[in-house]
DNA sequence: GTCTATACTACGATAGAC
DNA sequence: GTCTATCGTAGTATAGAC
C-alpha cells in the first residue's frame, strides 16, 4: 500500500512551497505560477487544491499557526510555576521557530500587515486568528497569574506580549540583518542557545547589573 | 521669493505617498500608478523624478532612515551614563517611529525582508545600508560602554540590538493587532508613554519581581 | 526641464475545455 | 490533473505638450 496519493502529496508540497514564498516575499510579492512550478505543478493545476490565492494564503498561514498552536499547547498547561512554565513556552516558541524556517517571517507579517483583503475574503481569515487569539490569550493568562502570585513584577501584560513577540519572532524573521549582526546564523545551535539564555536572562535581571551594597564608600 | 517650485514639491509629495503606501503593503504590493495618482501626478511623470520602482522605493527608505539618523545622533552624542543616554535613545527612538506612521512598518520591512532585487540596483541601497549600519553600530557601542562600566550586566550586546528592535520598531508597526492587544491605539500619547515606562522598567529590573527576603520563614 | 498620453511587453489571477 | 484563453494591470519606453 504505498502507492503514490498524488493530490494529498501536491497538496502538501504546494502548502510547503507556498510557505517558503510567502515568507520570503509576502503575498503581493508571490505569483501562483512560480508556487505551481516549484511543486511540480501546472499553474491552474492549483485550483483543485485552492480557490484562488487568498485561500492558498490562509492554508498557509493556518498551517503555521497549527503547527505552533500544537507545539506550545502542552507547554501552556503544564502544571509548574508561571515563571518556569513560561521560559518553558518561550523556548518551545522558538523551537518551532527555528524548526520551521519561515514561520517567524510569515507570522510576522501576518501580524503587522494589516491585511487589505477583500471583504468576502474575510471569512478566509477567520480560523487563523482564532488560532492566533487563544495562543496570544494563553501567553497573557500566564503573565496575569504571575503577576497575580507576585513572582511578576506588575507589568502591563499586553505590553511585555509584544516584547516577547518581538524578541522571539521579529529576531528569528530578521535573516540576512540579524545574521550580520551577530555574526553566524541564526538558527544555528549556539545561536538559539544564546538567544534563550540572553532573553531569560532579561526576564530575570533586565539589562543594568545588580546592585552593589555600598560598602567600601 | 515664494514662487512654487513644483519639481521640488511633487517630489515631497510623491515620497510622502510612497512612504505610506509601501509602509502598509510593501514592496512589490504598490504600483506605480497608484503612486503616482494619489500624489496627483500622472504615471509617467513619476520617471522624471525617479529612474525607476525600486529607486522610489530606496529613495523612500533613505528619506525615514535620514530623518531618524538626524533625530537619534545627538542623543547618541550625549555625555551622559550609559544607561541614561540608552533611555534617551530608545525614547527619542520611540519618538520618531510614531511621530512618522508608516517609519516603523518601513523600517521593520526593510530588515526583515532580505530583498531579492537584481544585481544592477544593489547599488541603490547602499546608501540606506549606511546610515542602518552606523545607526546599529552606535547602539552597539552605546551597550558595550556600560557593560565595560560594569554598569550593564555583560549582555551579548547583538542579541540586545534585535530585542531593543523588536520591542520598539516591532511594537510600532504592529498596527491593528498591537491595537487590539493594547485595547487602545498605538500611537496615542497614554500608550506611548506606557510603551516607554514598560521597555524602561524591563531593562532596569527584568520581569520577576524584586527577591524578598526570606524573613519570616 | 517638467509633466502627460499612448503603446508595449510581461505577468498577474482566474475560467473553461480537454 | 493539464492546456490554452482571457482580461486586467504591472513596470517601462517613447514621443510629444507646456
Amino acid at each position: 500500500m504505498q502507492h503514490e496519493v498524488p493530490s494529498a502529496g501536491s497538496r502538501e508540497k504546494v502548502l510547503e512551497v507556498a510557505e517558503a514564498l510567502f515568507a520570503r516575499r509576502g503575498f503581493a510579492g508571490v505569483g501562483l505560477r512560480e508556487v505551481a512550478e516549484t511543486a511540480g505543478l501546472g499553474k491552474s493545476s492549483l485550483f483543485h487544491h485552492f480557490k484562488g490565492k487568498v485561500q492558498l494564503y490562509f492554508a498557509v498561514l493556518e498551517r503555521v499557526l497549527r503547527r505552533m498552536d500544537l507545539c506550545l499547547q502542552p507547554l501552556f498547561a503544564a502544571a509548574i510555576a508561571p515563571a518556569a512554565r513560561l521560559d518553558a513556552v518561550i523556548d518551545g516558541l522558538i523551537d518551532t521557530l527555528v524548526e520551521h524556517p519561515g514561520s517567524a517571517r510569515l507570522l510576522l507579517r501576518a501580524l503587522f500587515e494589516d491585511d487589505d483583503f477583500a471583504p468576502e475574503t474575510l471569512s478566509e481569515a477567520e480560523p487563523t486568528e482564532r488560532i492566533l487569539e487563544s495562543l496570544i490569550a494563553r501567553l497573557d493568562a500566564l503573565l496575569r497569574e504571575g503577576v497575580a502570585q507576585g513572582v511578576f513584577r506588575p507589568v502591563s501584560t499586553p505590553h511585555m506580549v509584544q516584547t516577547l513577540i518581538g524578541a522571539t519572532v521579529y529576531h528569528f524573521a530578521s535573516g540576512d540583518f540579524g545574521e550580520t549582526l551577530l555574526g553566524s546564523p541564526l538558527c544555528s545551535s549556539e545561536q538559539v542557545r544564546r538567544r534563550k539564555d540572553e532573553l531569560r536572562a532579561l526576564l530575570h535581571h533586565g539589562l543594568t547589573a545588580p546592585a552593589v551594597v555600598p560598602s567600601g564608600g
